[in-house]
DNA sequence: TTGTACGCGTTATCAA
DNA sequence: TTGATAACGCGTACAA
């Protein structure tokens, strides 16, 4: 095998005839450059098909043009059935090649792979990093944030570090479900809340008190973790404790979908009987038996955002703490 | 901002007493270095904090220790509500960090995206490329592999590029499914087909189309593109065309999902009037109704095989051409 | 077993 | 406007 080797800006600055200073600068996009020059490096670099070492330009600019998105692997199973992981690396990758850098993804699920995404970020291999998903009160953003390196978070974090984060107005969405419920002459409304030691959970949670306490009426809660399976056990629960309900606000489509299958097999039309409203909006929504009411949450545009937010920090701009993008109520027939 | 400056290991050969060779030694492993030096050596890595510059470390070994994982961007769309996206980067991602190797993940979908992949992969920023779900014929993997760069495709490429690849046994599966269907009694089976430019769609069909001919019977044929959407749209066209159908088998279980509700939506009983066999088995399939019988493809194992793959290759080893993964009928109610 | 010295491919500083 | 030249941090012959 001929390891063909790579043309350098050497090669490149004999075959134009300047110095490799010279080409360096056209290559960069320098203004300081004679025209006929330029065009004759181009020429060059066209014909060896010159691509510069990275490596080589990070040893001496100190930055990597890369950007790592952190992900704890569950998430990748938790939500492996909705649009959220690969939503979110969407928005991250659209926002990322406009900008003409790479993203490296980082799954950290076991303790060891943590302690990975730990030596690598805090090893300034990238020039920022982005977290999704956190779980509990993981130090890491912090930690990155003191040693100066740029961080997002998807979601407001945890804990007392103060680390810039980009959300969905969680609790905003989950108040107008909770009016469009009570609209409807539901006022028997439980909730199927998510794992409230992630932020997204306890929120949605907040926001369901807050609309039902504001109504005057009394909270009938169970918890999940946003699984089906938690779910559909969640649902059953409810339909134990408080038999009367006739509304339940799930705090993720997946459970949402498996509360209207456990509410069909234990007999109960939806809605006449009991009304259900999701979170998300996943595409599976659209899809259910009946169709799903949910609340969407603009996931991609989330992924766009952080890593925009990210990018003008890494940049030296100065960025606003939190950004909340909005979300909004799809009536469909469940509800 | 005090960007802290990291420690080199000029600073831990100072602080050890030795030399940057020695250090370097000890850092990489080398077992000619005495012991009580190796154990100064580390104290002295530990105290500072020291990690390794990457950048510098690739200028001389040539190595990158990063590996590219390509996705046409339509991919995370296409399959944005089922498991193949993410299970595929979870395998990646599992068996990379057993390498101790980084994910560079590389969403493709405009052609300035295709081209800036090709920018970086043939410029060897990676030491391997993985591929996914492929569309038609891209001449990208074979002009990498011909430059000498590792290439491992998901599913054979099509074209006539001599590229390694993995994929799951879409023939094997498919027939399994269709003897299912005839073993039950069913004679007037269709097929929702898949998108003919790629692999997993072509390999489908055909092993619908080989089925049915040895069984002696005739095909009833409708296309989409592996969508919820494109499947009720095709389903609707065989219940014009084949009014008599007795059977269905679809090509993604998205595609099924939405041939159930179509099929109920035409007062058509599931399984009872028509069978349904769907192919992926996604997190899904349990919750439709009725439940969903489908073939299951191993896809987070594919991810992980189609790496080990490549990090062989990337090692100087000879790998097999073609690595085909075992699939498995799931029997649930609808067929 | 350890240390010296060179080179990896770039960018940046300074003269010219 | 251009060209030498010095870093950037590391691995590794080669010498000791």
């Amino acid at each position: 095998m001929t390891t063909a080797q790579r043309p350098t800006l050497e090669a490149v600055a004999r075959l134009a005839g300047v110095s490799r200073a010279t080409v360096s600068r056209v290559v960069n996009g320098s203004t300081t450059v004679a025209q006929p020059i330029q065009e004759a490096v181009r020429r060059a670099v066209q014909e060896l098909g010159y691509v510069p070492n990275l490596a080589a330009r990070s040893l001496v600019t100190q930055r990597t043009d890369s950007v790592a998105l952190v992900m704890p692997e569950e998430a990748t199973r938790v939500f492996s059935d909705d649009q959220v992981f690969p939503g979110i690396i969407r928005g991250v990758s659209q926002e990322l090649e406009a900008a003409d850098k790479q993203l490296v993804l980082m799954l950290a699920g076991s303790p060891a792979g943590h302690e990975r995404v730990e030596r690598y970020t805090t090893g300034r291999h990238v020039d920022g990093v982005l977290f999704a998903s956190l779980h509990g009160e993981d130090p890491l953003p912090g930690m990155l944030a003191r040693l100066g390196i740029p961080v997002v978070c998807a979601g407001r974090p945890l804990g007392s570090a103060e680390v810039p984060y980009v959300d969905v107005d969680n609790v905003g969405g989950v108040t107008r479900a909770v009016r469009h419920l009570i609209g409807s002459g539901r006022h028997r409304i439980a909730t199927i809340a998510g794992p409230q030691d992630m932020v997204a959970g306890i929120e949605r949670l907040t926001g369901y008190r807050e609309a039902m306490a504001a109504a005057g009426l009394p909270v009938r809660e169970s918890f999940g973790d946003f699984t089906r399976e938690s779910g559909a056990a969640a649902m059953r629960h409810l339909l134990a404790e408080h038999p009367d309900l006739d509304a339940v606000f799930a705090a993720s489509d997946l459970m949402a979908h498996a509360a209207l299958r456990t509410l069909r097999e234990a007999g109960r039309r939806v809605p006449e009987d009991v009304a259900v409203v999701g979170f998300d909006d996943i595409e599976t929504a659209a899809y259910t038996e009946p169709p799903l009411t949910t609340i969407r949450q603009p996931i991609v545009e989330l992924g766009r955002a952080m890593t925009r937010q990210l990018l003008r920090m890494a940049a030296g701009e100065d960025i606003e703490q939190a950004l909340v993008l909005p979300t909004e109520l799809i009536v469909r027939e469940s509800a």
